[in-house]
DNA sequence: TTCCTTTTTTACCAAATGTTAAAGGATGCC
DNA sequence: GGCATCCTTTAACATTTGGTAAAAAAGGAA
């Protein structure tokens, strides 16, 4: 929990009395591996910190499994997509790993943007932060080689490597395993 | 100046007295044709409200324009990567026709976080609606042909078929203007 | 109109990626 | 150990896209 709020932190600092607050709200659970924790029919009504453990983000557009994000210990995740606009959006959530998390629903981000005066601020941030992100990430398949993504993938998430089948690392720089792997050849 | 505000109100109703601060911190401008609003190597210090016109924003990361997004009538942009994080991030915003907007300052908006109730709400939900944005575009690079990518901008672009060159669409769904061009001719 | 510039199309060949299929490795279970 | 399953690599071929170059088309200005 401690690393929650050092994390929580760096956007805003927290008083004491927001702390007990948002402390009540976030509910401490463990994942086994595998578990779906949202299918793509349903809307995500959890916001997950992951303590311990790796997650990723699905789609299944075409009849076949693509990554959309993966994460890790110390992250925060969700299906962002569908816990923003508040419906299913064909996105859901895997557990790569037996994982150690801390959730907390939709419905008590909006009761905490009363009760406390960070709350707002914080999702504002993250939600700015998160846009970015997702313009970079954008911009690179714009104008970046499969192998860029790939090494940029390896720079950014080298721990990955050793533990997640070389497919769901493919299909989330957008191509295929077999691409993958001959690109890795060289 | 009305519709800014009907955009705004989609997000949460504003009180009169806010409207009048926030109106307060807009300012009206026209922008000819081809001009830079913001170099790559500045920090977008504005948000703007396109009344009327066309922009684009646009990096160069190997010796090439690239399109990064479009704006027309009626929409909000900025480069929002330089804006967010407050500092250059390559990206600089084009005027593709003569253009009226209105525009913010951040540090407008910053300060009415603190004179209204509302700019914080509508802020967040503003990054929250960028982000979800963002992330489509992103999975659509994941999973769609060039050519499927091209019929997705026909569809939310129409308009823009007409007036923008070619070679800027291309960019835009992460192509070569000679590629597009092969595409549009089956 | 004519000239000039920009944009778009076309062609040819090279490189990258997809598709399909098969084989080899690794891992876990009985 | 032996079997089954999943993961990874490899290969051959098809398709898509890039790079270069040139021609055709479109638009603007004198």
């Amino acid at each position: 929990m401690e690393k929650l709020f050092n994390a929580l932190n760096r956007y805003i600092p927290i008083s004491e009395a927001s702390k007990q607050l948002i402390a009540q709200c976030f509910v401490h659970k463990h994942i086994p591996k595998g578990t779906i924790l949202v299918q793509g029919h349903q809307t995500a009504r959890y916001f997950y910190w992951l303590v311990k453990g790796t997650m990723r983000g699905r789609i299944n557009p075409k009849g076949e499994l693509i990554t959309t994000w993966f994460a890790t210990d110390n992250m925060f995740c969700s299906s962002m997509t569908s816990f923003i606009s508040r419906k299913p959006t064909g996105e859901s959530i895997e557990a790569l790993e037996d994982c150690e998390v801390y959730c907390i629903s939709r419905h008590d981000v909006l009761r905490l943007f009363k009760q406390t005066t960070e709350m707002s601020s914080i999702v504002r941030q993250m939600a700015e932060e998160g846009f970015v992100h997702a313009l970079n990430r954008t911009y690179q398949f714009q104008y970046l080689s499969a192998k860029e993504r790939y090494e940029l993938f390896v720079k950014h998430y080298p721990k990955l490597l050793q533990k997640i089948p070389l497919g769901m690392i493919a299909t989330y720089i957008g191509i295929t395993q077999q691409s993958l792997s001959r690109i890795r050849k060289k």
